[in-house]
DNA sequence: ATTTGTTAACCACTATGGTAGTTAATAATA
DNA sequence: TATTATTAACTACCATAGTGGTTAACAAAT
């Protein structure tokens, strides 16, 4: 979808997204800031054009988000109420989902499990991630940095709060709260010179994600392949490990491999 | 939106009202249904042409529903699952809709409550009616035929089961068990005889939806008027007393009112 | 030679955004 | 009173893009 050089309105956005066209998004706006209001009235303060705004409106009257009522000289319109709105499009949509996810349920075959899938964009990675979370049952295994965990934060509160066990090991400090967390004194290790970091992330030994994000370009591949899920399983349980045992043991550990322990890459 | 003469398979419509082109839909399908496979082989058991599977193809993958590897003789393309699928889908959603209802909130003036939204269509009242008692909170107030119950009973169990107190008056024998259920005895009464029926609900004494529905047409009211509403529960609680009335001393109104009690029009 | 795999070009239809222009009723003004 | 403006309501037309659908061309594999 090509963005027009115009900033859209973050709403007008969204509810695009859901499906309205630009003018019926901006007419139903319009309509919510002031309403009842005549036809006319809607095309002047939405900047749709006068000769538009009729099909408009009358599109936003099929999908039950404006009714006309008689004012005195013509017809004049109201809004559906946002709620209602939102209402009505997630029950329609859960139905969808609903019926869509049974009527697949015959082909649902073990595609997932023999094959990895790479993801190639920021925004894609921190959706699947999203989704992973959102689908955790038990437990989940988590190395984050902090760029990572600010967008991820919410999701795996109420991950948590459905009774999810949350372990994650944090790169660098935080005050964040969350189920178990391990802080890895970056500053300390090898990673802080590099400007790339990695995510990793298990859920109820299923699946997993992992991925370097570097400013370049980031490559992350996630699967259900159930060797993958161990080796990364492993890989932030051995993280956990690092970061206990460097904290335990740091000036010990400085004495013998110097100021950033190169050396502890190969344990 | 248009039905073309074919009667299109249900979970490509599904999936088209989730955005995607049919073309779209149906390689997807056809990927659950074999995968992996190549975009030949795609097109041809999809019936899609395969001088546009390829595009066809590139557009699901920009949407993360396939993923394309390396193949022996050319790449060939393995689909997300339905599962990931639905819960991708949902959780962009619900983050639509989360934003969207903020965004809104500002302009979430007291609409709703001065106006009366009338229906003219079966599926727009039936839809209204399942966001009615899909958003009540406490008590659902119901006077209802098996028609309309049959396509909302699983609404109302799922309220009932949130703790929603539910009543209801039943037009017409039925063994369904939901909250407290009164059983009109239509067929004594004057409705049995007319074609046309009625259907009433609130919730929460907050909002009501009223509708007299017969073979040509249907006019529905919905409304938060408080007046309003207060005149539906009121209806709906009078035609409670009524059916107690008439089981309880059905022998002796008979007797004073005749066959078919048409005083009780009155009552 | 036929199947498989890939790309390009074209047509038709529809939805959408965008511009003009028409008609009627008021309101302002000469 | 007649004549401009302005407001309001609505129709018509055009350009573009997405989609479904067809034909052609061409390369590689069997």
């Amino acid at each position: 979808m090509v963005v027009n050089n115009m900033i859209k309105d973050n709403v007008i956005s969204r509810l695009m997204q859901l499906g309205l066209s630009e003018y019926e998004a901006r007419a139903y706006i319009s309509l919510l800031k002031e309403s009842p209001a005549s036809a006319y009235e809607i095309a002047k303060n939405s900047g749709i054009p006068t000769s538009k705004i009729y099909e408009v409106i009358k599109k936003l009257q099929s999908r039950k988000m404006v009714q006309s009522i008689h004012g005195d000289r013509s017809r004049i319109f109201i809004p559906q109420s946002p709620d209602e709105f939102a209402s009505t499009i997630r029950l329609a949509m859960e139905d969808s989902l609903g019926a869509i996810k049974e009527e697949l349920k015959e082909f649902k075959t073990d595609i997932e499990t023999d094959y990895t899938w790479s993801i190639r964009d920021y925004d894609g990675l921190i959706l699947k991630a999203k989704r992973i979370i959102d689908t955790a049952e038990s437990t989940i295994l988590l190395s984050i940095w902090p760029q990572e965990m600010e967008l991820l934060l919410n999701m795996l509160t109420t991950a948590e709060a459905r009774g999810v066990k949350v372990i994650v090991v944090h790169y660098g400090a935080t005050n964040i709260k969350i189920g178990r967390i391990f802080k890895h004194p970056v500053e300390d290790t090898i990673y802080a010179q590099g400007d790339i970091r990695g995510f990793a992330i298990t859920v109820d030994s299923k699946e997993a994600l992992i991925c370097n994000i570097s400013r370049k370009k980031i490559e992350a591949i996630w699967s259900m392949n159930s060797g993958f899920v161990i080796m990364v399983e492993e890989y932030i349980r051995h993280d956990i490990y690092l970061v206990k045992v460097i904290t335990r043991f740091a000036p010990l550990l400085k004495e013998k491999f110097g100021d950033r322990y190169e050396g502890l890459r190969d344990i």
